[in-house]
DNA sequence: CGATCTTACGGGATTCGTAAACATA
DNA sequence: TATGTTTACGAATCCCGTAAGATCG
């Protein structure tokens, strides 16, 4: 019933069509005329009749093998594209990987990470979503992303978290403000006495800020969504933020001053997570390596040097 | 450079992707497990790139088999219907016979034959040029026709020129006419006192006329360009005609009467015409099977019921 | 430990190439 | 007769199935 075709019959069959004479378009299948032969014959019983008319002096195709030809071409046209698809995302040539990355990443460090890996891989199509953590794992776990780097470990069954790197914070004030005097680490203790600016949608920065107080607590004096945002406020001097270090490039700035924080336990985790019942795409996994081998150092905005790479085998 | 990829490979990739299950997929593809496993191997090797995740417990696509997927289905559905084609139009499922017929027959003879033809290959399209003897020919060396059905033989060295029959002539004339005193034959110089009314673009039979006349001429009254018209003037008592006497269908009318001309050699052959150079299709073998069948008799309007087929091997 | 994929290996079918037979202009 | 296709046949290759090995849950 049904029957097996190959792309070797179509492309004797093709060359046979065009050449018109076993021997010419048995040398360029590299058969012998004789194999060609038994060959082409095979092909006619598989499709049920007879491809060419042939006398020793011509070689011509028949009604139903010129219907043939044309699907032939397309046939072989398409397997070979069909191949080259996958030959060209396993090379990297062609392909798309998607990222969901929090947002401090995505606009400070992420950027000149892309941009290598572009140079790298032209033909890979990128895709950030520069989101928060939670949605970094739906992303994931829905397929919509390849990759995440988040706050928060994924923890459902299907989800493979990685430790990526840790965070430190820093607090930001104006430079004209009392805890300016100094640049080296401050004690959190010392934060407690001035009013804060919080940014509301990173509330894991809060949480753990909180926890390391308790049982003080900060005294909140404006929240607000955009570090952008926060950066002005605390440019007009309207008080000090605590943000986590890898977003300070929001903050350089001359009217600014940035002090590290001293506390034990006061530091936030990140984690590179992907599915684990799916393997990488070939681009993903290239993305993956560069991602871990240039993970951000525990000095923000100097990535860290020393290979700490994850490689496929 | 150029790999080789059967159906039975895409067949067998389609299954496990389906089953994702080796054994279920072996058994689909008629195989052993490890005949199976190792089609599975080389085709991956082919195409470049791992196509299934696999533990022992899990099977799943890679996303580069995903790809491969979509194009392996479109390829297994081209493939199947290219060859279907095939076969359709080798049994004459599917397929074109394009006729050229000289009207005299396209109108009388060759109808009941295509209602028989279109009966046992529904599926055939069917295309008649009614044209004269030499459009005939050209259609038929141009490729616009399978089989010609002409007055005279094709001389081209690609035709091939089988003969197919002899008509007569009949005179036909008013029922009030001298000559329809009687019902048998006629000489042909028992017509020469008659005023004539010809169709004048089937010259032919004015000339075998004339040359069995010769030196003799017949007095032409009115040349016409229809039968039809023909039959009308005739009705009209305004003359006699000769007509070939497959086209006598056309004089069939109360009026009318109509006698064969008895003269030696006064009588046209009529060939079957195809290429030489390229063999017919499987259908329009099939018509020329049917058309050598019912070869009009030499009594015009009566079908032979003798076998004269010419078949195929 | 059980289910499942991979590897090893002998036997069998397919396919190849050389050479002779055959066909057509 | 010369060119070109088909047939014949031994040899190399490929592919299949059985069975043992490896791996994951």
């Amino acid at each position: 019933m049904s029957i097996n075709l190959s792309t070797r019959e179509l492309r004797a069959f093709v060359a046979l069509a065009q050449q018109r004479n076993f021997t010419r378009a048995a040398a360029r299948c590299h058969l012998s005329q004789s194999a060609f032969s038994a060959l082409i014959k095979g092909l006619e019983e598989h499709v049920g009749g007879r491809l060419f008319d042939r006398t020793t002096r011509q070689v011509e195709l028949t009604v139903e093998g010129e219907t043939f030809l044309h699907a032939a071409l397309r046939l072989l046209k398409d397997a070979e594209s069909a191949v080259a698809d996958v030959r060209d995302h396993v090379a990297r040539k062609r392909g798309r990987v998607a990222l969901a990355v929090l947002p401090s990443l995505a606009a400070g460090w992420l950027p000149p990470l892309l941009a290598q890996f572009h140079r790298s891989y032209p033909g890979i199509e990128l895709d950030v979503a520069d989101v928060l953590s939670d949605v970094c794992i739906t992303r994931v776990r829905s397929g919509q992303a390849d990759l995440a780097i988040a706050a928060t470990r994924g923890d459902a069954p299907e989800l493979r978290t990685l430790p990526f790197c840790t965070d430190a914070f820093h607090v930001v004030c104006h430079r004209d403000h009392p805890l300016a005097q100094g640049s080296g680490p401050v004690q959190l203790g010392e934060l407690a006495p001035y009013p804060h600016i919080h940014l509301a949608r990173s509330s894991s920065v809060r949480q753990y800020v909180d926890m390391a107080l308790y049982p003080h607590t900060l005294q909140t004096f404006l929240e607000l969504e955009q570090l952008s945002t926060v950066a002005a406020m605390v440019k007009e001097n309207l008080g000090v933020s605590i943000v986590p270090s890898l977003t300070l490039f929001h903050f350089a700035d001359a009217h600014l001053h940035a002090r590290p924080i001293r506390a034990a336990g006061l530091k936030r985790r990140l984690f590179l997570i992907h599915r684990a019942d799916r393997t990488l795409s070939s681009a993903a996994q290239g993305m993956l390596d560069l991602l871990m081998q240039h993970k951000p150092g525990p000095i923000p905005g100097r990535p860290a040097t020393r290979k700490t790479a994850a490689s496929r085998s």
